[in-house]
DNA sequence: GCGACAG
DNA sequence: ATCTTGTCGC
């Protein structure tokens, strides 16, 4: 059992707001993801330079078919991320440069994945749910390391789940287990869906790798955004 | 003071 | 995230 449990500390302006997103999360977020009408699924990831007065950032969006193997559409945007990055406030620094991209898009996808975590959050409300919510699409945070909650134990078989829960017991998300015997993904709910639906989306999408093909593609061509962009 | 800290 | 080569293994 993995416990971790981070009460970010928060400027006095932002406890307010820590409360209404709980509220609207327990609400709004989590409800179940019709699978049979994913028909695409989107990534975006962000690379960066270092540059004075913020960083240079490479935004890429792909959005690719129901298993993940092919590229349908893509987008880059290039842009400064003005904000540094915090624990916490990811979205702070990759929200803006994201939707940019996203904006660049031809095809509405059916569902988002986003590098980070959604509820599995220590104000339940990760860069997946800013995305989801300004976006209006069902949107999942898929993290590489985790960042809140606690962890059950987890089986070490592609496909094995353990759900994450906050101090109330209240599930946030899971550990998904995405190839026999390697690290598991953390995946939670961004907007729009519930854990299990996240975590098929997300098991749906991994051919061979830990992470989502369509996280891969997205990584993929951001690095290769940046590497013209010098 | 020291460690922890999505990407 | 980014800085970085080769190398061990399936």
């Amino acid at each position: 059992m993995v416990t971790i449990v981070r009460e970010l500390p928060l400027p006095p302006d932002e406890h307010n707001l820590h409360e209404a997103q709980i509220r609207w999360a327990r609400e709004v977020i989590v409800r179940p993801l019709d699978l049979q009408k994913v028909r695409t699924i989107a990534a975006a990831d962000v690379a960066y330079e270092s540059e004075a007065g913020g960083d240079r950032a490479y935004a890429a969006v792909v959005v690719t078919d129901a298993s993940g193997s092919q590229i349908l559409d893509r987008a880059i945007w290039t842009g400064i991320a003005d904000s540094p990055y915090t624990p916490g406030r990811f979205a702070l620094r990759e929200a803006a440069c994201l939707l940019e991209a996203f904006r660049l898009l031809k095809t509405i996808p059916d569902v988002v994945l986003i590098e980070g975590h959604g509820r599995a959050h220590p104000r339940r409300f990760g860069l997946a749910c800013v995305i989801g919510l300004s976006l209006d699409l069902p949107t999942i945070g898929c993290a590489k390391t985790p960042l809140y909650g606690v962890i059950s134990p987890l089986g070490n078989r592609r496909g094995d789940q353990a759900e994450i829960r906050d101090l109330s017991g209240e599930v946030l998300g899971c550990a998904l287990r995405t190839q026999d015997g390697v690290r598991p993904v953390y995946v939670s709910p961004g907007y729009g869906v519930d854990v299990l639906s996240a975590a098929a989306v997300v098991l749906g999408s991994c051919s061979s790798y830990r992470i989502p093909d369509p996280q891969r593609w997205a990584h993929q061509h951001s690095v290769k955004a940046r590497q013209k962009g010098k």
